[in-house]
RNA sequence: GGAGACGUGGCUGAGUGGCUGAAAGCGGCAGUUUGCUAAAUUGUUGAGGAUCAAAAGUCUUCCACAGGUUCGAAUCCUGUCGUCUCCGCCA
């Protein structure tokens, strides 16, 4: 969310990062007006509270000096502000609540160095890293290495969960097992991050916090019970809300947590997009990074997070490329992404495996979470920064792809050997 | 699931209708003092909003949250959420 004092005061500037973000601007005018008469009404209403408050006193020295009638008058006087006053609160509660819902709904503002584009095709590749394998044999994909090996079953998923599910058996489980507890281990001892493992289903306020409601509603798996919770799409949520409401001290930050959870998206509005294999899925892995940053070290804090789970990829030995995203594909909260993608030989391209983006402070508005500097400073909100280390899905994938055999089976990496009782070969 | 207790500022904890944004202590910050550490001592110390060019000042809101009663509520009433204790059940 953004502030109040910056939308007013920089009108213009927030009108063209909307534009450049494809977003409509109209909302901004409506914004101007509800502000000025919200001011108004405030203004209004103080005054009475104030007389109110003066009266009540008056009224408590009246009756104690015995004077009845004149303690009567007063009351009828006090009864008539309150009358006045709740028509005003009332009007100052409508302009506040769409105040608030439209602010809720602007996107964040895109940092200075962010490429302007419409979508996709304007962002910038930043850096590449590894050597794409060449084949003396024609490479299988994932669903037909996974399926053939007996580590990877749809079609039962399917039966018991639907579409979009899948089922991971013998090795390909314990791969997956092995990739997390890899990724966790990396990110815990070699980067600093602390461990957490939070819970899968969470309350609508921690879901405003982290940008998915009000917009994303329909992304989202909903529990039917009184309670209203849904389920994960990501431990970002979790994680980032962990500090909600709080006011932190400036030296325990930064904060750096990194935690593995199952992630679960309904995927509306993406039928027919990635049907085959496990690349979308409803139900996935994902080692999550989240940090909690001073102001100043957001930029610096947020090139280490995304070096960190590229950091993953190369221990791996899996080729990738590090794009920046454009204004027109960045995600809603965002100031700044880089997404990170991984090579996968049978599509002949790089898939997206890793997301980072360094929120600045429009999530800690959304949730109150600040933090104050030693003395008598003022507190401020922190940034919050947060990034896929990486989706364990997806790397599972670029595994079985990339060190895939001309007879189907598939070399695993030596990092992973440890964590998979020394198996140096799948089938 | 059943029975009961309780939710006050960074923390502990007073406060049962007006003088309480809130005692006291701890912690934090600033100063004084003893050679350092430590101690002592004095002062200061919550968060929003409105007004203002800004600061100061002024006004206003906030004692889990949301409603209600009252001229007036941390204090009374209702609901919600949360915590604790006992019993039952359970991975």
């Amino acid at each position: 969310m953004l502030d109040l004092n910056f939308v007013r005061e920089s009108l213009d500037a927030v009108k063209t990062a909307l534009q450049n973000r494809n977003f409509p601007t109209e909302s901004l005018e409506k914004f101007v007006e509800l502000d000025a008469e919200r001011r108004r009404v405030i203004g209004e209403s103080d005054a009475i509270n104030q007389q109110r408050n003066v009266s009540s006193k008056e009224i408590g020295a009246l009756m104690q000096s015995g004077q009845k009638d004149e303690a009567r008058r007063k009351k009828a006087e006090v009864a008539d502000l309150k009358i006045k006053q709740a028509e005003l609160e009332k009007q100052r509660d409508k302009s506040e609540n769409l105040m608030r819902e439209l602010l809720a709904g602007l996107p964040n503002i895109p940092q200075r160095d962010v490429p302007v584009g419409a979508d996709e095709s304007a962002n910038v590749e930043v850096r590449s890293w590894g050597t794409l394998r060449e084949f003396d044999f024609e490479v299988q994909d994932h669903v037909d290495l996974g399926e053939s090996l007996g580590i990877l079953d749809f079609e039962r998923a399917t039966k018991i969960a639907g579409s979009r599910f899948a089922i991971l058996n013998g090795a390909g489980a314990k791969l997956s097992r092995a990739l997390i507890n890899f990724m966790l281990d990396v990110h815990t001892t070699e980067h600093g991050y602390t461990e957490t493992l939070p819970p899968f289903l969470v309350n609508r306020q921690a879901l405003f916090g982290t940008n998915q409601l009000p917009k994303f509603e329909a992304d989202l798996f909903h529990l039917t019970d009184e309670r209203g919770l849904a389920l994960i799409p990501t431990a970002e949520v979790p994680v980032t809300n962990y500090h909600a409401g709080e006011i932190l001290d400036a030296a325990d930050l930064p904060k750096y947590f990194a935690a593995y959870t199952p992630c679960f998206r309904s995927e509306a509005g993406s039928y027919g997009k990635d049907t085959r294999g496990l690349i979308r899925q409803h139900q996935f892995e994902k080692v999550e990074l989240v940090k909690l940053s001073l102001p100043e070290n957001s930029a610096e804090e947020h090139e280490k997070l995304t070096a960190n789970a590229e950091r993953i990829l190369q221990l791996l030995g899996l080729p990738y490329r590090t794009v920046v995203l454009s204004t027109g594909d960045m995600t809603f909260g965002a100031t700044k992404t880089y997404d990170i993608e991984v090579w996968l030989p049978s599509q002949k391209t790089y898939r997206e495996i890793s997301s980072c983006s360094n929120c600045a402070d429009f999530q800690a508005r959304r949730m109150n979470l600040r933090f104050k500097r030693s003395g008598n400073a003022k507190t401020e909100f922190v940034h919050t920064l947060n990034g896929s280390g990486l989706a364990v899905g997806r790397t599972w994938i670029a595994v079985l792809e990339n060190y895939q055999q001309a007879d189907g089976s598939i070399l695993i990496p030596e990092v992973l050997q440890p964590y998979m009782n020394n198996l140096e070969k799948i089938g």
